[in-house]
DNA sequence: CATGAATGAGCTTTCATTCAT
DNA sequence: TATGAATGAAAGCTCATTCAT
């Protein structure tokens, strides 16, 4: 009875919701990391929060909103994180190398979410209005803010467009990324001096120049270029 | 002498046998584009070439083991025209665009397959030593070979290594074209222009020389550079 | 405190729980006393108390788990009776022909559920630590003991061990009753005479001495032979 | 075409089929010994001896009608030994602790066979009129046989029959066999010696007399008493 | 809010048996 | 006789989801 009324009182505090469904976020991207979103059973979630089946679905109607949502969740602290660190890189090529690097981590350090993010996620019919994409969009913002800057700037050769440029950036280092975790040695991979290489590449390819450039010369005429003059 | 029987009667029919496999495989293909491998039963792929379950079953042990054939299969069709049509075009540059503009039809065109693909076949645990990393290697060996050549001729810049480039090729261009999917315009795309823009940003970006480069000077400079004089 | 509160729903339905347990036993062992457990599927035993057939799963969580718990739990029954009526019979003689006789019901009554005990139970391959082996051990007791009574006390020949010689009891007994249901004359047996025949000739194979012998020189002879004296 | 020829001609032959159908036998039975009846399947047979799966069924209608041949041809193979040898063995007593470890060598040493023999055998519909039932009877009636013999002689007390003590001797026999399998330890069996033991057992059950008995006055008290004198 | 027993569609897989050749 | 591809019934089992309490 004592705790009956605990726990009324309990759901009168406001956030407790919140911690329930922290709590079953938290287990369930436990078991995902362990075994993958498509082995974990929602029975194996709630055993492991000690909790009923059917209270889950109070939280989330579906499996499938508890698997986005636990790769949202993980992708949110990814960002984050990255958007922090990235914050304090000026220099478009170092944030280039930063965000390459980054990128390279994070899908060796957590193939699973980032194949559930990928598969649930980005890959859903409703991706284009969803949380999901506005997270997508946080991170990978931070590498097509950068280069539409120096697009802007005429610092850069931008046939290709912001967009492109990022998702050519980001979808060369998952493959490379993938192609590591195939042969076996994600492990050993030197993420700095690979990262280093990537950038270099991409650089050149978009004909970054460096922000201090002092070649006006060259600057002004990429920018009559592209004003046609 | 009863086996030398079976081996004439399996002669015989073998073209028969071979018909039947490749009924399945067609059944399969159509109803996996439609809906997905996941989504597609053994029973409806035997509905469809009207014969029992256990039929399927004589010729594929599994329904992992058949989808994988499905994927692969539609792979090397794909692998085969890729590779006649390359054969003919020898410049690297050249070369390179054909193969990004090809390798973004391939995705946009065969979404489900494409995915399947890389789900069963290029992340399985065998693949390894899989008929499916033979067929993927002869595909993208097409692109690695031709930079392989131009680093051996120091055309190129090559401190990725061949390998690497074609994954951030193929990497970048597969995003590129997930990007487009899931804004829903991936038909509305203009492939040409896309891949020429994609193209030149490699091109710079690996440092590609045309290999009627008459510039010798630079030629050489990279030769000596690479040879340490 | 959700879970104190799980554990009261438990205890208040506990008996529910015990109840549908029950029902799937009761039906399952109807059905294997008609059809012998291979051919009764889940489905039946399902749909012979109304419920959809993953109900079954809930309480057993694979069909061979339900077959044993059949098979178990009719031995625990036939276990509980025989040890309650053999504890008022002191004379070994006496039991041996009852617990004989008893045997011969069980076996003749029950053909079906005792080969699955047989089968499923005594044949398994965690036999040595399950519920299985201790009824068996509970059953088969109530003859080792009397017997090794009867060998510690110097009232029988024991050559052959307690084990050996209720092997040979029950064994016997067995295939006696086996080749009555063979015959198809297993309802014409008179048991009380058959059993009295054969547990005679097992006293004289035994040497079995009445409890009560007057015939101390005997009962001396023997201890002092088994002491080498 | 020769080889048509010589199929033609083989089928001309009579015996072949025979050897055909004894080649069926031969690797059924090598298979049942390995993995048990029910794990064979009919198309690992076939491909055992290089014939089609359809060709066995030219010989044997269904399975358990090879099961059952299979098992038969074995214990008639065990029959005909046991009976040569048992046939020099003329002192009742003897005999019966030959075949005693004559059947826990069969039982322990063809355990998959002869749960076969007893499952498909034994306990068929069909088994009363059976050649299943004629081979063992042969083999049960050597011990049988002398039992009554003895009972005939009146050396012996036959309350029971004589069916009814072969069927004690060898059920009880069975049964310490399989307790010995269950346990894990029937390599370690010292058999002469629990033979012994056993057959010492059932010697004094029975009340053996030694068929050279001087005796004569027991004797003649035996038969004054079966005739009721 | 919480429970958890119940649901039941749906899946893959096996294999004895048949029969057209 | 021999073949062997084809059959197809049958079975066990899973698990997301619901709903009465």
């Amino acid at each position: 009875m004592a705790q009956d009324r605990t726990k009324l009182a309990m759901n009168d505090i406001e956030g407790k919701r919140g911690e329930r469904r922290a709590d079953i976020l938290r287990a369930a991207r436990q078991l995902f990391i362990a075994n993958g979103d498509a082995r974990t059973t929602m029975a194996e979630i709630a055993r492991a929060i000690g909790v009923a089946e059917g209270t889950i679905y109070l939280y989330f109607a579906r499996k499938q909103d508890l698997v986005a949502a636990v790769a949202i969740d993980w992708f949110e602290e990814i960002a984050e994180t990255t958007a922090q660190e990235a914050q304090v890189i000026h220099d478009p090529a170092d944030r280039l190398r930063f965000l390459i690097q980054r990128h390279l981590s994070v899908i060796l350090d957590n193939r699973e979410l980032y194949l559930t993010f990928i598969r649930e996620v980005r890959a859903s019919e409703t991706y284009g209005t969803s949380a999901g994409r506005r997270v997508n969009r946080r991170y990978t913002g931070l590498l097509r803010d950068v280069l539409q800057q120096a697009a802007d700037s005429g610092l850069i050769i931008d046939d290709l467009g912001a967009n492109t440029m990022r998702d050519l950036v980001y979808g060369g280092v998952e493959h490379v990324a993938w192609s590591a975790i195939v042969r076996g040695d994600g492990a050993a991979l030197d993420k700095a001096e690979l990262s280093k290489s990537i950038a270099a590449m991409f650089v050149r390819g978009f004909g970054l120049q460096p922000a201090s450039s002092a070649d006006h010369e060259a600057r002004l005429r990429r920018i009559e270029g592209k004003l046609g003059l």
